[in-house]
RNA sequence: GUGGGUGUAGCUCAAUGGUAGAGCACUGGACUGUGGAUCCAGUUGCUGGGGGUUCGAGUCCCCUCACCCACCCCA
């Protein structure tokens, strides 16, 4: 035999078993999205390099080194996209959208691709949904997200949830913190780790991120964003807290939530599942009023979130939460004899107008066939022998109950729609 | 990127350096027109890949690939 290949490392294929609760998760979450107003987009899945480089940040791991980039016959420079945001603005800007009205909101859903060591939950390609809310500064849409990617977690079965939040602040807070703290931390820098001696130079907010203790232990006397945030980021933040408490999310302020993207400020938040470990973040967003500018539009705030398919799936799995996948077969045509095939091919052809139908291939013996139903899951069996044919009917076999009917072929549909519908109403 | 662990049938796992196995699953038969039960039979593997040591390697050594765990980072 010849050597098989592999998926290649960090990809994975969803089976037909995980597919379908997948499929789920994103029905509903697209559901959910239209009951809040937002019509999905969907952009493609290489960009210029370029974009991300400016939208989501130059000096981020993300752009520094995840990126899959590589030239392609022109000598572009191209790269499957990390994240779906900065070409949800791109899309945004190209086509006008802004002319469609004052806001415009969004959601998206597909594979993004990181180069990163995959790990518990990480994979290089991977899947995410999320929505965008562009064109308003208002607390409201910040609340609106929270409350959003809340509710879709929720709805779809999952408890144990927390949801970080913080304040960033506007630009002004930021440059004055970001001083506040290189300040901070430039007298403690032999007391931070090697990573943390870089990310002093390239972003010194990511050291309140760090995980390592010696830096837990500077970071805990650091000056909170909190105690040097402006009058109106101030209340900014107090509103959202006021309306996502309204919502019963469980949340709690986290003074050094500090997100991994460039472009976020004021609100930033991540929600995250407990009981799959206090890393597992399943999502996570915030405010970003100057991406659409860095990008070459107009100022336009803005706010969005994006969660990850597989850390969700994961996180249900934990909780031991059965997300209904698709409904089972109907019905299994089961064809005795060669003879029988071109009235089961015909009965089926009928039936599929309305009903899910497995049509046996091969000429098997009805046990065997009545078994390959069981398995199936269907309803009903039926059954078109050389009897049946030259009555004219097929016989009905109840798979719950045993019980048979005789019906004839052209009352097939109804009779099964009939049943069907009586089993629904139970 | 760093450290550790694990790779044997579709799945879960056995096999003191001596002929690669079991359970489940799958297919068929018992039952030539009636399923889920039972019994019987059968199929499935370059033991992740490559090299080395040895009379002999799933087992020991080296390399490589993949996955898992921790760190890092995030979704």
């Amino acid at each position: 035999m010849a050597k098989r290949i592999k998926a290649m490392r960090g990809t994975h294929d969803v089976l037909p078993e995980q597919a379908s609760r997948w499929r789920a998760i994103e029905d509903e979450f697209a559901k959910i999205c239209r009951q809040y107003g937002y019509r999905e987009i969907r952009t493609p899945i290489f960009e210029a390099t370029e974009l991300f480089e400016r939208g989501t940040g130059f000096s981020t791991d993300v752009v520094q080194k995840e990126m899959y980039t590589f030239e392609d016959k022109k000598g572009r420079r191209v790269s499957l996209r990390p994240e779906a945001t900065p070409s949800v603005i791109r899309a945004y800007l190209e086509h006008s959208l802004a002319k469609q009205g004052k806001v415009l909101k969004l959601f998206y859903l597909g594979p993004m691709f990181r180069y990163d060591r995959p790990g518990a939950g990480r994979y290089r390609q991977f899947h995410q949904l999320g929505i965008e809310i562009i064109g308003t500064p208002s607390a409201v849409a910040d609340a609106e997200a929270i409350v959003l990617l809340w509710e879709f977690l929720r709805g779809i079965g999952l408890s144990g949830l927390k949801m970080r939040v913080n304040s960033l602040g506007c630009e002004k807070c930021r440059v004055e913190y970001s001083r506040l703290i290189r300040e901070f931390l430039k007298e403690r820098l032999e007391r931070l780790c090697d990573d943390c001696h870089e990310r002093f130079e390239r972003n010194p907010l990511r050291v309140l991120d760090c995980k390592q203790e010696m830096c837990k232990a500077v970071v805990a006397e650091a000056p909170e964003i909190g105690s040097i945030l402006c009058e109106a980021c101030q209340e900014h933040l107090a509103e959202v807290e006021n309306l996502v408490s309204q919502a019963n999310v469980d949340y709690y302020i986290d003074s050094r939530l500090v997100r991994g993207l460039d472009y976020y400020t004021r609100t930033v938040f991540e929600v995250f599942h407990v009981s799959s470990g206090v890393d597992n973040s399943l999502g996570g967003g915030g405010r970003y009023d100057r991406l659409v500018e860095d990008l070459g539009g107009p100022q336009t705030p803005a706010v969005g979130f994006s969660a990850g398919m597989e850390r969700i799936a994961q996180a249900l799995e934990a909780d031991g939460v059965d997300v209904k996948g698709e409904s089972r077969l109907d019905v299994f045509i089961a064809p005795m004899g060669k003879q029988a095939f071109p009235t089961a091919f015909k009965l089926a052809l009928d039936l599929r107008q309305a009903l899910s139908v497995w049509l046996e291939f091969d000429d098997r013996k009805i046990d065997r066939q009545l078994r390959s139903a069981s398995r199936l899951g269907a309803r009903f069996a039926a059954i078109i022998g050389s009897e049946e044919i030259s009555k004219g009917i097929v016989k009905m076999k109840d798979m719950i109950s045993g019980e048979q009917f005789e019906v004839p072929q052209s009352e097939a549909l109804k009779w099964l729609k009939h049943r069907l519908k009586e089993d629904s109403l139970e």
